[in-house]
DNA sequence: TTTTACTTCGTTTTT
DNA sequence: CGAAGTAAAA
């Protein structure tokens, strides 16, 4: 029997009510994987269903991972016969099984952002649609959110009414879908409506899976589009036992084709179905609460709902308008530091959070000089990398010689000759004889023209095919290490470019690192396995805030999220709201905005500091933005400073002494001035005012402020990635007798120190000699 | 084929 | 302003 003791009444309401449908609508900080998870345990302990039939969706691996685990907890090791998974994982598991019905074979590959843009720019090329007019990312949004909306082909060309420009979509649209066909690979929306499709197309496998999935649950159901939407009301048709939990005030995702209407609609849709509000707040003060609720409050699409907390009103909510954009990263990163000094705040207490990655940049610089630790969440994904998506493409041309980009992506990476002209003698060839690339490869000896080139290809293509015949004996890892060295991988790095060739080493040992962890902990490892994993895994996976950082994100990636103390910075009209956002008719597209803005507000638990700048550099232009609208929506009295009972007007603000209150501005601007020499661009000696004006040349610093940061970073350990400055000592030596988790005991026979982490020799009792990396074998001494 | 000069264009991005 | 991509030159 579960305790559902620490449950509120709302919390546990949601818990018991089992059958039909809810929408438990869960305000930001309500406590809703613990009620999710409850509900789950409650379901298997108090009502007797089998783990087996109950399917928990999510968005991010994050979420998934979390609520498994949490589960686990409750239910224990039965939990792990509950498909608690996200919708694009789900989705390729059930792929897997039955995508032949679709014509595709079981083996594909799935593309990711990068993948579709080569796909497209060959589209584009072979329909001679003009790049200029029409760039390969528009035509792809527009096919994504056809698909989003579960919009065919051929139902897209039908409804393009004459416009020219839907027209040209529709015809890449269509040599986009037989592209992807050709190559049997599935982009990111293709799992969802492939699965769709396949669903409709075969009551018998529907049944199935609706017989399986007796009890569904769909997180964050706010983010939802279209096609999910269906593949969720598919599966519950049968037995309508669906909760759905989300918040629409968290709707930030319109964009990427989400659709607020499937949560603001459900009780229509559903009408038999329970509605449950989780308005209580178990994250943030009153003020922060009041705050988010009467910015909230402005919107008029939305489900009307109040935050509240049984504890009390806390500190006041922060607010700032610098002179610049320097001077507000100077000021965030002089408070961040004065409140570690000071109080007892710790770095990972900390979040930075701002509407464009762009933003990072100022803040980053000063968190450097000062030798605060940070980690910028976001940016460049880890698999974005191009030696990394070289060896995925090796990866999936072993695994799918179908995959045309991956083929092509390496087929002369490293140099072997192999050009242009080759590969399209090649491809005329496939078109004739109605084969794929690598299938004409493997025949190049009957292809007449090629000359020297042939006796590469027939090179290349034995390449592929005994790393295919070794990969069970060798590994995936084994695979790697294999490449590398057959293509002299790294001195191709190194010839490319001798700087940065040490970084990119580096990326590709992690890579063989996460292959290496993928093989010892997955249940079946293989390679479809871990192509798929690294597919489907982003960067805001990895988030960590435990390891002593400051995090620097965009609002978007805080969702989820919670932070002691919390900046909000560039608040600011034009910046956010965006200019874009002002200027468009559309009133939704400002409540979405208003949205992040709660989504914001909300991760603060004690702290919130919100910043602006009164002149900014934006597109190369300086720009002058007055106090953003939603600063202006939070009443008066919770703004630190501000004369109680009063709204906020904008000459308010510039009367603000914002010096006011943060304790030690002389002080920390001066030690952090001192200590770099950079005195000169200060007006006066280092006792700057908080109205002191911007830097004499800000830009002038600038090529001394990069290189420092350089040699900042390497000095603190602090580059992307790695642990706060830990790499180096190594608790066991050569000799030594020491214990892994899951290989036993063993003795090091050899170290040798990598870039980023050191690489151990170890002879094991049991499983004889294994190399590995001392970052992830955790190896003990014994 | 590779380097270099020039143009273009500018939110957010769970998978 | 600066990244990224493209066209032209070597």
């Amino acid at each position: 029997m579960a305790n559902y003791d620490n449950l509120n009444d709302q919390q546990k309401q949601a818990v018991e009510t089992t059958r039909g449908p809810l929408l438990i609508l869960a305000g930001a900080g309500s406590g809703k994987t613990k009620t999710l998870t409850h509900r789950i345990a409650h379901l298997i302990h108090d009502e007797g269903v089998d783990p087996f039939n109950i399917l928990a969706i999510t968005f991010t691996n994050k979420a998934a991972e979390e609520m498994r685990t949490r589960v686990r907890d409750m239910v224990g090791p039965e939990a792990d016969r509950i498909w608690v998974t996200t919708f694009h994982s789900t989705c390729i598991r059930i792929l897997r099984r039955h995508i032949d019905r679709l014509g595709y074979d079981l083996n594909f590959t799935v593309y990711d952002t990068d993948d579709q843009k080569t796909v497209m720019k060959n589209v584009c090329k072979r329909l001679n649609i003009d790049t200029k007019n029409y760039k390969e990312r528009t035509i792809l949004n527009a096919i994504s959110s056809a698909k989003d909306s579960l919009v065919s082909v051929s139902e897209y060309s039908l409804s393009t009414f004459g416009d020219f420009t839907k027209i040209v979509i529709a015809r890449a649209y269509k040599e986009y879908q037989e592209q992807l066909k050709k190559s049997n690979a599935l982009d990111f929306d293709d799992i969802i409506v492939l699965t769709v499709q396949l669903f409709k197309e075969n009551p018998e496998i529907l049944d199935f899976y609706q017989e399986r999935f007796k009890y569904i649950s769909v997180d964050e159901y706010q983010d939802t589009n279209k096609a999910q939407f269906e593949l969720v009301r598919l599966l519950a048709d049968k037995y309508r036992n669906l909760c759905v939990v989300g918040d629409d005030d968290q709707s930030i995702y319109k964009f990427r084709g989400a659709n607020i209407r499937n949560i603001l609609d459900f009780e229509e849709f559903y009408p038999e179905a329970t509605v449950i509000k989780l308005e209580q707040n178990y994250r943030s003060t009153q003020n922060i609460l009041d705050a988010a609720n009467a910015v909230i409050a402005n919107n008029r699409s939305r489900k009307v709902k109040s935050l509240w907390t049984s504890e009390g009103a806390g500190h006041k909510i922060r607010f700032m308008q610098l002179d610049n954009a320097y001077e507000e990263a100077e000021t965030i990163v002089d408070e961040i530091s004065s409140s570690v000094r000071r109080d007892d705040a710790s770095y990972n207490d900390i979040a930075v959070l701002y509407r464009t990655n762009a933003q990072a940049r100022l803040i980053e610089e000063r968190l450097v000089l000062r030798g605060i630790p940070y980690n910028v969440v976001g940016g460049t994904n880890f698999y974005a990398r191009a030696e990394i998506k070289d060896m995925i493409a090796y990866l999936k041309t072993i695994e799918n010689g179908l995959d045309e980009v991956a083929l092509r992506r390496i087929i002369n990476v490293p140099k072997r000759s192999i050009g242009t002209v080759t590969i399209d003698k090649l491809l005329d060839f496939a078109e004739i004889t109605d084969d794929s690339l690598f299938g004409a490869m493997q025949n190049a000896d009957n292809i007449s023209g090629l000359g020297k080139a042939g006796a590469k290809i027939l090179n290349f293509v034995s390449l592929i095919e005994n790393l295919r015949k070794e990969l069970k004996a060798i590994g995936i890892a084994g695979v790697l290490n294999a490449i590398i060295e057959a293509t002299d991988y790294y001195e191709y790095l190194k010839d490319q470019d001798e700087d940065s060739a040490d970084d990119r080493i580096s990326n590709v040992d992690e890579l063989i690192n996460k292959a290496t962890v993928y093989e010892e902990n997955a249940e079946e490892p293989s390679l479809t396995g871990f192509l798929e994993e690294v597919a489907l895994v982003s960067d805001i996976d990895n988030i960590d805030n435990t390891d002593g950082r400051v995090l620097l994100m965009t609002l978007h990636s805080a969702k989820g999220l919670e932070f002691p103390r919390v900046y909000i910075a560039g608040m600011e009209d034009g910046l956010f709201p965006g200019m874009a956002t002002i200027s468009s008719g559309d009133s939704s597209d400002m409540e979405e905005e208003r949205r992040l803005a709660y989504v914001g507000i909300t991760r603060a638990k004690e702290y919130l500091t919100i910043t602006c700048a009164k002149m900014r550099m934006l597109h190369g232009e300086t720009q002058f933005n007055p106090v953003s609208r939603f600063v202006k929506e939070i009443p008066g009295e919770l703004i630190d400073g501000m004369v109680p009972g009063s709204k906020i007007s904008r000459s308010d603000y510039d009367e603000i002494d914002y010096g006011r209150g943060s304790r030690n501005f002389g002080g920390g601007y001066s030690d952090s001035r001192r200590s770099y020499g950079y005195d000169e661009g200060y007006a006066n000696g280092g006792k700057p005012s908080a109205r002191l004006k911007s830097y004499a040349t800000p830009d002038a610093r600038k090529p001394a402020m990069q290189s420092e940061i350089k040699n900042l970073n390497a000095i603190a350990g602090l580059s992307k990635g790695m642990p706060a400055g830990n790499v180096g000592e190594l608790s066991f030596t050569t000799g030594d007798t020491v214990k892994h988790r899951k290989f036993g005991t063993g003795v090091v026979t050899g170290i040798s120190k990598e870039p980023r982490d050191y690489k151990v020799t170890v002879d094991f009792d049991d499983y004889g000699t294994k190399i590995m990396y001392a970052s992830f074998a955790k190896l003990e001494k014994v």
